[in-house]
DNA sequence: TTTCAATACCTTGCAACACAAAGTACCAAA
DNA sequence: TTTGGTACTTTGTGTTGCAAGGTATTGAAA
């Protein structure tokens, strides 16, 4: 079935979202829809819902701060920049990262 | 901080969990304490509130199976089995987890 | 001028889950 | 019979992912 699948990938994604906005960010500003079209090409697909407050909570703990730009056709954009705090965690999140893999990878021989 | 250190790896580990307990036992039947320590050792950590209501949850979903058996010392052992099914979902987790991997590869160049 | 479609941001309500903490039960030795 | 070790279970709390619905801006078509 499909749905066990998407079930088992998605349960997986919890945890890791954040540090992919991190990552995105660490090399270019981006804006929601922009970011939710990146994580979808990174296959890690993440819905509206998600992402909004995600990107808020983020920015209230200080690891992203934003600007508001105009945009070519429709409403302005709110373009999320990583700072120096975020900078700061995303390398704690690659640490932890290297060493979760590591740790699963051990676990299944 | 420890603690943002920590609150990263906890995070982390969310999704990868139910992962990691069909892993061990995909191995060899085990009882939750066993599971504790060898999750502790595989860095792993879990605490006995997490992962009671998981194993009951995964019996639930007939990806695990159980028995008890006399301890030498104490109140009998709930040893949990893996079934069939629950080396199906395993197989899958293998793939859903080598995919993230190297979906967060990717990202992080 | 009004309507429409596209774009973009935000909120609400719900369910799942990790965890701390407290509770229950069994057993053997002191 | 009390104590300590082992083991399983439950409760309450906070966080988070998500579906669904809502608000606002813009430009072009009707």
């Amino acid at each position: 079935m499909e749905s066990t699948n998407d079930n088992v990938r998605s349960q997986m994604r919890k945890g890791v979202l954040e540090y992919c906005i991190l990552s995105i960010l660490s090399r270019k500003e981006a804006y929601a829809s922009s970011l939710l079209e990146e994580l979808k090409a990174a296959n890690m697909l993440v819905v509206e819902g998600t992402l909004y407050p995600l990107l808020i909570r983020q920015k209230n703990q200080g690891l992203l701060s934003y600007r508001w730009e105009e945009s070519p056709q429709g409403p302005p954009r709110k373009y999320y920049v990583i700072t120096e705090k975020g900078r700061g965690q995303l390398a704690e999140m690659d640490a932890a990262w290297q060493e979760m893999v590591e740790s699963i990878q051990a676990l299944r021989h």
